[in-house]
DNA sequence: CGAAATATTGAGCCTTATCAATTTAAGTGG
DNA sequence: CCACTTAAATTGATAAGGCTCAATATTTCG
């Protein structure tokens, strides 16, 4: 059962951007496997690792004061996540989205110390800072929309950017429902209803819950920017 | 007037952060005075420079393409900005928000080459690239909140801890209401009106159109994270 | 001093959150 | 492998909240 769930979306989940870092960088990687849901780092750890998506999906997340959930980001293979200073502790959750998703992880300490002696090594790193920063800030562009169904449609947009493979249009959610309500600030129900409002205008095509395609016109229309 | 205009704000926007660079850093700057509204990069620039907030307040924007504006960030002393790789163009405007706001340029090429010959440099970079990640997913958290008065409180909050002085609770808003309006993703009346009834309430204490106090209790409330 | 922004307040409509019910899918244990 | 239990997804009705349009202060700036 296991196995079958991975085999699902073993296509399906593809790398867009860095693969992978300087070779004396890569040399520090370990892999590590996750189960479904499972905690790459929590609340409060200490900043011991920096990560790189290897496959799969996590989500980055926190609980408000109010209880409600709030997902600050969705990590697709290529991007790298909990990069930031030490001394602190984590301030979010990090969770494997789907089962087998396998996570890089970098020592911290070591690897500052690399990038330090090595040019190469700090400027990758500066680069990969450089696109969370655009993906963060793409992010509050969609959260700006004012609709349900315009910011579904861009989120649609922005997945499906993330991950291109598969031709023109086609997106793959691994995730619930109710991750992307907690991602787009809506509720479940709002989510839902956007996304048939949008299949009966013909705006997508639903194959299953977890794929489907932008219609062409609908995919130009939110060509909106993501970089400083 | 113009002066009188400074004046008024000379001792409310301070620095909170990173008031400077490591010194072969900051041998590379060199300041500009900005009128109001001034554009200091616009969409479409190369990136030729980084900046840094020196003095005043800088407001990150751009314009969607259903004709609303959107602001991104807020800018305020201490803050870098535009900091991103070469090759691109930009894909915000970024302007004064008030007379006389002063920002350091440091030119992109000599800089990125200072921080390979330099590891105090690139790390200082790095620092400041996480300040800025920190800021924005701070951001996503009150974009988040649902409810209008919970959006603009937890902006003042925001606002308040950014620059604090003037004491606990103190805040400052040099901004206008639009500009507030297109931060939040919220209309000028709504705004407006969530002040009102927040003062109304007594969760804020209103000295005049850019000068208020948040309370005690109010100010507790809203404490969610920003870090990585 | 006059013109143009900027702020604030009101009324009505529209959208979304909430509560509730049903259907569908997924995970568990025999 | 199937029945069972639980989670996820969809749809409906209602009420609250925000946007739009509109009018009126208040400021700012030339």
């Amino acid at each position: 059962m296991l196995v079958a769930n991975s085999v699902q979306w073993e296509k399906s989940i593809q790398v867009k951007h860095s693969p992978g870092g300087p070779p004396a960088m890569e040399a520090l990687m370990t892999l590590r496997r996750c189960r479904r849901s499972e905690a790459i780092y929590s609340r409060e750890d200490p900043v011991d690792y920096w990560y790189r998506v290897a496959w799969g999906m996590a989500r980055k997340s926190t609980l408000l004061s109010d209880g409600h959930r709030r997902l600050v980001d969705f990590l697709l293979p290529g991007n790298y996540f909990g990069i930031s200073a030490a001394g602190r502790r984590r301030n979010f959750d990090v969770e494997a989205v789907i089962e087998g998703t396998t996570v890089a992880c970098f020592p911290r300490r070591r690897l500052e110390a690399l990038a330090d002696s090595d040019p190469e090594v700090g400027r990758f790193i500066r680069q990969v800072t450089f696109e969370a920063l655009q993906r963060l800030q793409a992010r509050i562009l969609i959260l700006g929309r004012t609709t349900a169904p315009e910011k579904v449609r861009a989120f649609l947009v922005e997945m499906g950017q993330r991950s291109r493979e598969g031709g023109r249009g086609a997106v793959v959610l691994p995730m619930s429902r109710y991750d992307i309500a907690d991602y787009l600030a809506l509720s479940v129900e709002t989510v839902s209803r956007a996304l048939t409002r949008l299949k009966v205008r013909s705006a997508i095509v639903v194959a299953d819950k977890h794929h489907l395609t932008i219609a062409g016109d609908a995919l130009e229309e939110a060509a909106d920017p993501g970089m400083e």
